[in-house]
DNA sequence: TTGCAGACCGACCGGTCGGTCTGTATGATG
DNA sequence: CATCATACAGACCGACCGGTCGGTCTGCAA
């Protein structure tokens, strides 16, 4: 009992002070990811990861105390990469549409910096397995949330919160067609992650590694072209 | 027990005349549909299934050989439906712009049609759990497939191939701007598929249930637009 | 030197997994 | 009437599941 642990990164005003990794969670993490992005939450079990991080499965345990704790864990670590690739980026200055290409820019260079979080993330928006679905906490109607919202799932509200801000903004300077909001965040999501979550079927459209040098590349320009194409007035 | 009313549509009435369906073949089909929509290949299990079916496991494996074998049906049942909504769009009348966008509705009636379908697509694109990955055969580079490919692969490849050429087409024509198809067909797929996938998150985003008619006609004009928008020169 | 905490292991638990085998009720066919 | 295929049910199998338990080893502090 008492096992939530106190110790972990500053959550989210990261900057540096990274003050200690204990190497062998952060390992388990960095493993994980790469299996549940590839096999699902039922699709990885503990002993294959345990074997491919080199430890025993009771060590796992020792770290997390369940495997759902760990999945959330790990959704957590690639929102936290999401969020921070956005702190870096100049998402608050210049007009709606710089702003926008600095998001769709963040995201694009975030999500094609680990193969696995593309299609992590496109689980986590998805899947229904660990627990129901993914909640934002209010939604557009104003309904409150039924039940315990999880870190990884604040983070990400925040994030789109964030976002719909921007939209509605850029409609109200006019620069933006009059989109529902909804509609729009939904489009932007689907073309920004589904990409990176398409794997050999990305692979056999480009014609290329989806994440080689020279197609992220041109993913980044052409994605901004799609996606300013469908939002600007 | 036995609630689930036996009336059936036959399916896919098309051209051909579907000899016996057995009904209960037709049955587990629909019921696993849901099924693997939410909780993905490894997270359903042939128990489950069949409770909910209303038969005994070895009926499940009576009808079909093993639960791949299941699975590949139910994908192959949902590609047929959005084939055969494909079928009857005006996709061949008019110019591109015209051509497209009847191309989008057809979609994104057909998935709006039944719930599950847009889950499972995503799932079909992005899951690597019973099989590899999906593949198309030949990738646009001409490499040839390196293994045998299932039905609802020829299948999709098909659809992908078809509106890969309207792309070219429209391209040509100097009404599309010059994208690089590969980019461009995944930005479409992307979109169109994402929202019917989305589930809570998109109903918390667009304020109602996502299938609702409301929220669908009004997706039928904004994914058009925005797609429109994404692709015209 | 002692004591305690964190990291880790191997064995084990009840339960579930996909899949098989045997048997049987039913309806069509000869 | 006998025969045979279809369409199921129920018992069962070995493998594997997430999770727990007792115990070991190491490092650090008193």
């Amino acid at each position: 009992m008492m096992i939530l642990m106190p110790a972990n990164s500053p959550t989210s005003l990261d900057d540096e002070v990274e003050i200690r990794p204990p190497d062998s969670r952060d390992k388990i993490l960095e493993v994980a990811e790469g299996l549940f992005a590839y096999g699902g939450y039922s699709g990885v079990g503990m002993r294959q990861l345990a074997a491919m991080v080199g430890l025993s499965k009771s060590a796992l345990f020792h770290h997390f105390p369940t495997k759902i704790d760990l999945y959330e864990a790990v959704l957590d670590r690639v929102l936290v990469r999401i969020e921070h690739g956005l702190n870096g980026a100049a998402i608050h200055e210049g007009d709606p549409v710089a702003q926008l290409d600095a998001w769709v820019d963040a995201v694009v260079c975030t999500l094609a910096e680990d193969a696995p979080a593309g299609r992590l993330m496109m689980r986590a928006l998805v899947d229904e397995e660990p627990f129901p679905a993914i909640s934002l906490g209010v939604g557009a109607n104003g309904a409150e949330p039924d039940r315990e919202l999880m870190i990884f799932e604040v983070r990400l509200a925040g994030i789109v919160e964030r976002f719909g801000g921007l939209l509605e903004r850029g409609i109200a300077e006019g620069v933006f067609r009059a989109v529902p909001t909804g509609d729009a965040i939904l489009n932007v999501v689907g073309t920004l992650v589904f990409y990176f979550a398409s794997g050999d079927l990305g692979e056999a459209l480009v014609g290329e590694s989806i994440f080689s040098h020279s197609a992220v590349s041109r993913r980044r320009r052409e994605v901004s072209q799609f996606i300013r194409g469908g939002l600007l007035a």
